[in-house]
DNA sequence: TGTATATATTCTATAATTGGAATATAGTTC
DNA sequence: GAACTATATTCCAATTATAGAATATATACA
């Protein structure tokens, strides 16, 4: 129960379910993220504890970066089902839209230095 | 967005869980799942509000009693997929199972009478 | 070693959620 | 219409979640 409820609680937050949707698209770093959501880095950080601690995102450290992407389902049946139905669900969405729209333009490189 | 974020708001909080899964099993008046659950009237009213406006489950009223059963699906393709994948899932959660078993005991004509 | 940068953590204020008590509403029965 | 019962709503206190500011950590590089 604890662990189902960690995945619904993960994805209660339009924020956090933004976040899934860009990583549908790509590996992302915090600033990237922060970059399209346009909210602190502290804020993006928090979040992607979250969806790591319910088995939705993992991460991995590159020099200073840490890529965060979609988990591939090993760590919660859960999630990897709701990851799935993510998949096609949400797309529609006009600000999922316009956020995915966007996302081709941003590079680390360009935006980061805090 | 704001529907998605609705059931998964719904479908956040363990005693919306087991509510859930207790109208698996047949259809419910508030009475029953209060006996059930063991919170007073009012919170499992409010419970099967939030259930409700997400679209999970719906109401008819028999008198005085309104019984509560989960939707078909008609609602919201989000509730339906989540009630479809609720089906199976957490039936061998502990604290779910020894609440199914007392289920088929409960009868409103004994148990009523806040 | 010192500086710069990306990310994480802590702290605080605010907002949202939850449970329980009290009250209101709506049927039922007399 | 009056009394009774099931449910809904309102109000309040306690807990939890969230955002932002400040700070800490870790890596890169000079």
């Amino acid at each position: 129960m604890k662990e189902f409820i960690k995945v619904t609680k993960a994805l209660s937050d339009p924020t956090r379910v933004k976040i899934i949707k860009m990583l549908q698209h790509k590996k992302m770093c915090v600033c990237e993220i922060r970059a399209i959501l346009m909210i602190n880095q502290p804020s993006v950080s928090k979040h992607l504890k979250i969806l790591e601690n319910a088995g939705l995102v993992n991460s991995a450290k590159d020099g200073l970066w840490v890529n965060y992407q979609l988990t591939d389902g090993n760590s919660s049946p859960y999630a990897a089902s709701f990851l799935g139905n993510l998949r096609h669900w949400l797309s529609d969405d006009p600000e999922i839209a316009t956020m995915l729209f966007k996302l081709p333009e941003i590079r680390r490189e360009d935006i980061c230095k805090i």
